[in-house]
RNA sequence: UGGGGCGUGGCCAAGUGGUAAGGCACCAGUUUUUGGUACUGGCAUUCGCAGGUUCGAAUCCUGCCGCCCCAG
């Protein structure tokens, strides 16, 4: 029999995959861990909720539980480099680190250590194990693949994850074609968790409004605002809180929104636009820089297509390699899509799929 | 101090006798395991101030205050 350590939140979705992998036969062990814990202003932090509502849901199954703490090296590799990008300038996706570092590295070694012989995560996404295209006597390999409900797919946030962290992973909630269906089941088994609502925010952390959120670890000064013609229109308090395509929190009005287009963070300055057509709002290329690629290079010469914010639809795209051979580094990749899309952020992610099969991705410049 | 114009919620702005549109901003909620976007709702008993006319005025009259433009 083999165990598995499922990764419990305290929401439904995590409920439902340690019941199901118990019911398959696992020797399930349920782990929560415990990342974070600070309270935030205007946020408590939900995490003695979410350990009791995970606890719960282990005695209800009747299975092990256990606490893993990783409070300070999810702040080390999250929450760190949060700050840091943000203050570069960019606008960085926590979430993604939190699974490439915490929940698919850390959490991974940590059950392995501890006599786990798989993971498992309550995540919308597929694992599945297919033939390596590129190797001669076609091994198999684990490829991640898109949820079967593609309104909650979660792929977006697991680019980062290695194909050995798959191969050790399960994510059974991906073959639920809705959420409802999860919903019902976790009701049919009495899961206490069954009409939890979804968390939202940054993952383990919580709702918190990013600009609270800085506000603990950094010292912000006003700057000034400028429109698309120059003009000076008013001031912010930091350009650190603003992000590519942002309306609102400007606190200028006038006739219409205003959305940001651009800041500059040595001069402290926000610039914005009213024209929604404004071209630098709009682009149809992307340079991607940190690279990763789940099962190798992919071919080049053929087409994918391509998301660069969580929930975006597809939009189909051809890469091409600016520098160097693009491996699992630095190199700089070009993405050019067919379509122009919306306030491409620096920070932030854009991830690339042929078809349901997730190639990779990298962090926009 | 000759001529002309204007003053409506934080901003822009309809409304010129019938009892305050709309947009932006802001606030709240919805959607969303990042940021952001989008959506829904809330938001002036009151129209620079003081009098007057009228059944009734932000809208007409008078005076005052403030701002802008053209002159000289």
């Amino acid at each position: 029999m083999k165990t598995v350590y499922v990764g419990m939140s305290g929401g439904v979705d995590s409920s439902v995959t340690a019941a199901l992998l118990k019911k398959q036969g696992y020797n399930v062990v349920g782990v929560y861990m415990k990342n974070w814990t600070k309270d935030l202003p205007g946020m408590p932090c939900p995490w003695k909720e979410d350990y009791q509502d995970a606890k719960r849901v282990a005695v209800q199954l009747k299975i092990d539980f256990k606490v893993f703490d990783f409070q300070k090296q999810y702040h080390q590799k999250v929450v760190d480099y949060m700050i840091a990008q943000y203050k570069s300038g960019k606008t960085p996706n926590p979430d993604i680190m939190c699974n490439q570092e915490v929940k698919f590295k850390l959490f991974l070694n940590t059950a392995l250590e501890d006599g786990a012989d798989l993971i498992a995560t309550g995540h919308y996404a597929r694992i599945l194990q297919a033939p390596d295209q590129n190797s001669k006597p076609s091994k198999l390999q684990s490829q991640l693949h898109t949820a079967q409900n593609q309104e909650k797919d979660q792929t977006y946030f697991l680019y980062r994850v290695s194909q050995d962290a798959l191969s050790k992973s399960l994510m059974p909630i991906g073959e639920f074609k809705t959420k409802s269906e999860v919903r019902m089941l976790a009701k049919k088994l009495g899961l206490a968790t069954a009409d939890k609502k979804d968390s939202q925010g940054i993952c383990f952390v919580g709702k918190v409004g990013i600009r609270e959120f800085l506000q603990q670890y950094v010292s912000t000064t006003p700057g000034l605002i400028f429109d698309q013609a120059g003009q000076e229109i008013g001031q912010h308090d930091g350009a650190i809180f603003y992000t590519i395509g942002q309306r609102h929190g400007l606190d200028v009005g006038g006739g219409l929104p205003y959305y940001v287009t651009g800041k500059n963070m040595k001069k402290n300055e926000v610039y914005v636009t009213t024209n929604l057509d404004d071209e630098k709002l709009w682009s149809d290329t992307l340079n991607l820089t940190d690279i990763h690629w789940i099962n190798g290079v992919p071919d080049f010469t053929k087409s994918y297509s391509v998301r660069s914010r969580y929930r975006a639809p597809l939009v189909n795209a051809t890469l091409q390699v600016v520098s160097g051979v693009v491996k699992n580094n630095k190199n700089t990749l070009q993405v050019v899509l067919s379509d122009k899309i919306r306030a491409v952020t620096p920070g932030q992610s854009t991830v690339i799929y042929d078809g349901t099969k997730v190639l990779g991705g990298g962090v926009v410049i």
